[in-house]
DNA sequence: TATTTTTTTACAATCGATTGTACTAAAATG
DNA sequence: CATTTTAGTACAATCGATTGTAAAAAAATA
């Protein structure tokens, strides 16, 4: 059977010797067609395998049940969960999820929206790239009609829903661990502050500090990238102060396994002479022989309440699209790397 | 602007008092159309910020410019990476990728391909579950002359396209690096047997032990799951054996850390008393204190195969598609698990 | 039985783009 | 100048489902 052998209503309408339309309404449970009609239709339908034809239903009604996803990249653990969340929401009610990667790159970005709104999508779901400053290309989906859902990375655009995490409270959570575990000295490994979800993590972190009457030293601040290297080389600069920091907050699981690695080759004990605190619970925190404390932001449910932001929008009738910012409060997962107490020896893994 | 405010083509006619056809064929560039008009036409266009309707197209053509791709968890590292190289290669040519997971579930395998069939799909691209026997639903596609390609786990099916790694010479070139580190008594973790990808692991490492003229102990032969605890099981379950191991080969990553923490807790030395070589190279395993060595599948390259496969059998013009097997080859990435010279002093991580 | 009301079904337009056929010009030929 | 050829454009059908309007058939009423 190839695609031209598929059976329309018409092919039903022929055999049972009444119109498309009558078959049309049948399949629809239309009051206006008689119980026996439906009944023959329904048969009909089934012994020839009908399925209906989700283009020309799309084309009539405008409503694709294709909904756009767009991230920096597909197969980093937290979109890749983010995107696994929206999907297990939508894939029930008879939506298909497409895909679309930007590699941190505005144009990229720009061209992957031009072509999901061409294909006539029912919403667009977007965590942002690093440096997307101008929205106008965000703008076009609202001009068009679709809903737009932030989530993790947003841009505060008038009428647009988010789904994020509360990245102060993790910052500063993450910290008050680190003071309740006796540390006075922490330091703050932060990505690029004029992004949000960094800035609010490190103001986190001095709330903490002011909560808890500690001096805020600006030196202990190191500007990172999200990578092993830099935190490698901010333990460097770090050592390089008069004074030694007890603690490292590092809004980069990956900086944070970094700077243990420094660390230890420096002949420091962790916890016990620095205790470290990562972001992001990426996987390999917990597998790791000391496992790295960490903030989980809870990528799936991230995924789903922005898929359920969307069905909401979607089916308010009124069109009254309110925008609804959605605020998901982080989890402290606690190991070995910041676990003062249990650490006279090291426990088993896991 | 509103969906029903896109400009179509009827728009371009009225504004030019040409008919609609007219402008069709000059947006086509068709020679039936004179130079004037085309250049008329095209600016028009532009002026009007015409885009053409996906869905009309697809409905009249059949085509959606749509693929999907159908694999058991789209979070996990190896199949969003490959994801990630079909998007890659399918993007540039036009084309969007849709989305499935079935959670290693064969009922959701089969009514997400009925989905995909429904929704006018151009091709689709499966690594099936672990549990998949029948092809019954997978044969759906094929009747319905939908392009089917396999990438990973595959099953036999006749004129159907797949691309793989060579398990069989991963598992040999596991087996014969750490026969060559000097080890002579290798343990495999093998994951079921009944599927292929595992069999041919196996099978490699039977062969190289054959090849090195090591005797082959079934006793060294242990089944896992692809999980830490598992790891963890294997290694209690080898040291109850009279005579102990001096290298394991596990067929999963996961395994490969459960069975090096089991072995540090018992106060054995890796690599110097047991080597440990794993596979799949996870982002992990480079990660760890004791970085792992591990066999890469290349997941990348693999996804961007089979959309080149793809793409070669949507264009065969005869429609005489032609089968074709891609196997790519494994590559063995060495590191402080396994390597034995370099082992007197923990070099630095990385 | 005649008329009105209700039920049921058919016709035709629509969504937007494509394409075979037909027709009207203009250009080329005798 | 008349006729043939060619270029350029218009008309209409098509893809498959939906839906307003009209018409036919059946049922209810006078």
């Amino acid at each position: 059977m190839r695609q031209k052998d598929k059976v329309t209503i018409y092919d039903i309408s022929k055999r049972l010797n009444i119109s498309a339309a009558t078959v049309s309404r049948a399949l629809n449970d239309n009051k206006r067609v008689s119980v026996k009609t439906k009944e023959m239709v329904l048969k009909a339908a089934k012994e020839m395998n009908y399925q209906q034809n989700a283009l020309a239903l799309a084309l009539k009604s405008g409503k694709t049940k294709n909904v756009g996803i767009v991230v920096p990249y597909i197969n980093h653990n937290f979109f890749a969960s983010v995107i696994r969340g929206i999907e297990e929401e939508l894939t029930p009610v008879g939506y298909h999820v497409i895909i679309c990667q930007t590699h941190e790159n505005v144009k990229n970005e720009a061209s992957q929206i031009q072509n999901l709104l061409n294909t006539h999508i029912d919403g667009i779901f977007i965590s942002v790239t690093k440096s997307t400053q101008d929205t106008s290309h965000l703008q076009l989906i609202q001009e068009d009609g679709v809903p737009l859902i932030f989530f993790d990375r947003k841009k505060d655009m008038q009428g647009v829903s988010s789904v994020t995490i509360n990245d102060f409270q993790g910052g500063f959570m993450a910290t008050e661990h680190l003071i309740k575990q006796g540390c006075r000295d922490i330091a703050h490994l932060c990505v690029d502050l004029n992004l949000e979800i960094y800035r609010k993590r490190y103001e986190g972190y001095l709330e903490a500090l002011k909560t808890y009457n500690l001096p805020i030293d600006k030196n202990l601040l190191i500007e990172i990238n999200s990578d092993l290297d830099s935190g490698i080389d901010a333990v460097k600069k770090l050592w390089q102060l008069p004074k030694k920091v007890d603690a490292i907050f590092s809004s980069s699981d990956y900086a944070a396994l970094g700077a243990i690695q420094e660390l230890k080759n420096r002949g420091l004990e962790i916890p016990k002479d620095v205790s470290v605190v990562g972001f992001s619970n990426e996987p390999f925190t917990q597998y790791m022989e000391l496992p790295i404390t960490s903030i989980d932001q809870t990528p799936v449910l991230m995924g789903k309440i922005a898929a359920q932001v969307f069905l909401e929008q979607v089916e308010e009738k009124q069109h009254i699209s309110v925008e609804k910012k959605v605020v998901l409060t982080p989890e402290l997962y606690i190991r070995n790397s910041s676990k003062r107490n249990a650490s006279k020896k090291m426990e088993t893994f896991s």
